[in-house]
DNA sequence: TACTCGATGTATCGTACCGATATAGCCGTT
DNA sequence: AACGGCTATATCGGTACGATACATCGAGTA
């Protein structure tokens, strides 16, 4: 469980949510917004495709082509899709402050709720807390053995968790802010579009 | 090629050139110097051990134990594994500026020639830099539709990203500035920091 | 006109990876 | 004497993904 393909998953869901698209049109989207940390191939792509198929959440429309060329596949979500993806916005569990799912849940926001994003965005934060404690104990007990570029890539590793840190605080301040103002009205961060 | 396990291979084998080890004290240590990003596990640790020994580059030294109670396997490098390991070492080509690998070969500066460090600390940066480039040509011909979140997702990322430049870019010039003072002396620019 | 090159587009396969799990002795605490 | 946590070795099954194959198209260029 919580396996790294539901980040995928997730994804797709909600770039077809917007629109309906073809296979590469999607991995230039994922790419195009996840793109500096790790790129998405097609052998993870057309599998997850497929499986979101079997279990109905998607439709392949096969385009109607001119000639003997190879048609174009246009996926879009259906009904059960819909009411899968609105589910799995709203679950603001631990499996959403992993590195792998964070960073799709964040740019999905837009569509989630307000108490959810605090809540993804404070787990999220606890998680950075924890692994910076967790390294350096471990770096306290060793800060002698180790020679200057071992220091130096340790400390630019936690400075660079540290100011990550600092960035989901400003966020959640600012979603805490925003929640006052926000009586009833969600179409205001909503942007809709 | 380029396999992910290369970079634990080298990571191995640098712990080992330090002092022998068994496979737990192994892991903790690679999870200490490298574990803000993503924790070793046994099951990727264990195999990479095997391997190695089958290729004789290390060799595993069953402890004799008081009782019936499981001995500890203690790993140390042979000759051939330190002559790989140097080998390894001096390779500054395209490899050593992914992502899994750059760490791993970071740590190991104080073992690498000035001519290789800096080579990979620029290989790093072009790197970088040409991700940066995919994503804000990409990000620029979407911008308008994107909501506030993704902007903001957007806008960190590469922030980020250009940060780690700027890192690359001090440290590039600080090597090349050493190898001024550095006549036959190599000790000297351990302790500086 | 024909050629090359890069982008578009769908698809699969093999293998290396790694999370989960099993086992078990040891030690400190309640 | 029971519990939980740390030390320690080890494997297995599922899955992610790099490499690769194939095919069409438009733009440049010779």
């Amino acid at each position: 469980m919580a396996r790294r393909g539901a980040a995928l998953e997730l994804a797709v869901l909600g770039l077809l949510a917007d629109s309906p698209m073809h296979g590469y049109e999607l991995r230039k989207q994922v790419n195009g917004l996840l793109g500096w940390t790790r790129l998405l191939s097609y052998g993870t792509l057309y599998p997850c495709l497929k499986q979101l198929t079997r279990a109905g959440f998607i439709a392949a429309d096969t385009e109607t082509t001119p000639r003997g060329k190879r048609p174009r596949i246009v996926y879009r979500l259906t009904a059960e899709g819909k009411e899968y993806f609105t589910s799995l916005l709203e679950d603001g569990g631990p499996s959403a402050w992993d590195d792998e799912n964070f960073g799709v849940r964040f740019a999905l926001f837009a569509r989630t709720s307000s108490p959810t994003r605090v809540r993804i965005l404070e787990g999220r934060r606890s998680r950075l807390e924890e692994r910076l404690e967790n390294v350096r104990t471990a770096a306290a007990t060793r800060r002698e053995r180790m020679d200057a570029y071992t220091r130096e890539l340790q400390r630019h590793g936690l400075e660079s968790v540290e100011r990550e840190i600092n960035w989901l605080t400003e966020l959640i301040d600012r979603e805490r802010a925003d929640a006052f103002s926000e009586h009833e009205d969600t179409s205001t961060t909503d942007k809709e579009k």
